[in-house]
DNA sequence: TTCACTCATCATGTATGCAAGATGGTATTC
DNA sequence: GAATACCATCTTGCATACATGATGAGTGAA
């Protein structure tokens, strides 16, 4: 029902932003906006639109008069937005377990706290589901401009983030720590579960961290 | 130095949030990109760029094929946005504290940390510097992200903040305030510089509810 | 061989033209 | 008199044309 009113900047936004999530554009990739107009089958003032938001939302840069460039990793601003996700997560759980009802979670409950013959095991499922898992507990909290400040943290971390949730055994540990952070959270031990999920989030961080390293290693190898 | 890459778009763009911030352009006027075009000299495609970097920032809004609105008063998002905006503060101080040196709270101790007869009384400038203040202490903690978003929010509360320091009590508190938390900083007493931190929010954020609520209740009696 | 300069080419920044849809007033009907 | 339908006008969304400055290949001199 809210399809009818995509413009074909929104489509061309969704499209780009795919496609830096799916390297089919690498950081560090040079194009112009003639190149994603003639792909796009649009012209050059609906792409420059879309360009100009995920500009303002961290995806690419435009260079003057000489082209926009996918904005190379930088890890340092990796590690800067991983602070600031905690950060917000601590908050958005001081803030639920302070209220008195959180129907907000029910749904998480429902996905989470399942018997483990319930559970997922496909890699990509579970990373989507795990952003939501985060996005949702941000979100239940009730301050909408913090879901919405998360949201953007939550997408520029996803390029890396997907290198997690590649083993087994780090989504049985989401299923668990996810679990416990919920339980925590019902029984309104906000400093257990901020302790918990502050261990959840940097245990992912350590994790791929170490993953991007040793990719990097390789790289420099070659 | 930096002037010289102002493109027409971006004169545009802090034309109109200088107009939105000084009530030139009220909150709900609605208006046309070609009104502003004329008004800014130029074309309406720089206008359009301008305003969809302002919709972003949650400035304006653009009803489709119906002109632009600057957003009306909302309350609930102020309470939203002070909220965020004490939890990054929070988060901030806890950094601050943490960290061996900071030298980048040196000239906020040169401006704060005066005796009376060295402090500035004009309303207008010691709010810039209030805001200055707050939004440096966020840049010393040494989170670039964490401080585009806190200035983001900051620009966005201007609006209602800019009612606080018409009185001299209010701006002798600030003083008093700041120098209170700037001093639990340097002294690395991070719970009591958030707890001051925390309250001199609140109390500026009471302050700019009450003065807003008696506009409110006159505007609705005219 | 290397460095510096020139100029054609190309990319973005800005202006303008055109189309689809929203709005408001007027006329018509009940 | 009220409500509805229709039409002129207006506004944004998208396409295209033009201007300005960046880039890099090629040439000439040291």
């Amino acid at each position: 029902m809210t399809s009818k009113r995509q413009s074909v900047t929104d489509r061309i936004y969704d499209a780009l932003k795919q496609e830096i999530f799916d390297f089919a554009l690498l950081p560090g990739d040079r194009f112009t906006e003639q190149e994603v107009a003639q792909r796009m089958q649009a012209s050059r003032t609906p792409v420059r639109e879309a360009l100009s938001r995920l500009q303002r939302d961290g995806f690419v840069t435009v260079m003057f008069r000489a082209g926009w460039q996918v904005k190379p990793f930088d890890f340092e601003k990796f590690d800067q937005l991983y602070e600031l996700r905690i950060f917000l997560e601590l908050a958005a759980i001081k803030k639920l377990c302070e209220q008195q009802e959180s129907p907000a979670l029910d749904s998480l409950k429902n996905f989470w706290l399942v018997p483990v013959k319930d559970r997922l095991s496909h890699g990509p499922t579970v990373r989507e589901q795990d952003e939501a898992f985060h996005c949702q507990l941000v979100e239940a909290c009730g301050n909408e401009e913090m879901a919405k400040v998360h949201r953007n943290i939550t997408e520029r971390l996803r390029i890396i983030r997907r290198i997690d949730f590649t083993q087994a055994p780090r989504i049985e540990a989401t299923y668990k720590e996810h679990g416990k952070i919920l339980r925590a959270i019902i029984k309104r031990r906000t400093l257990e579960a901020q302790r918990l999920l502050q261990a959840h989030i940097l245990e992912s961080q350590a994790e791929v961290q170490k993953i991007t390293l040793h990719m990097l290693h390789q790289a420099r190898q070659t």
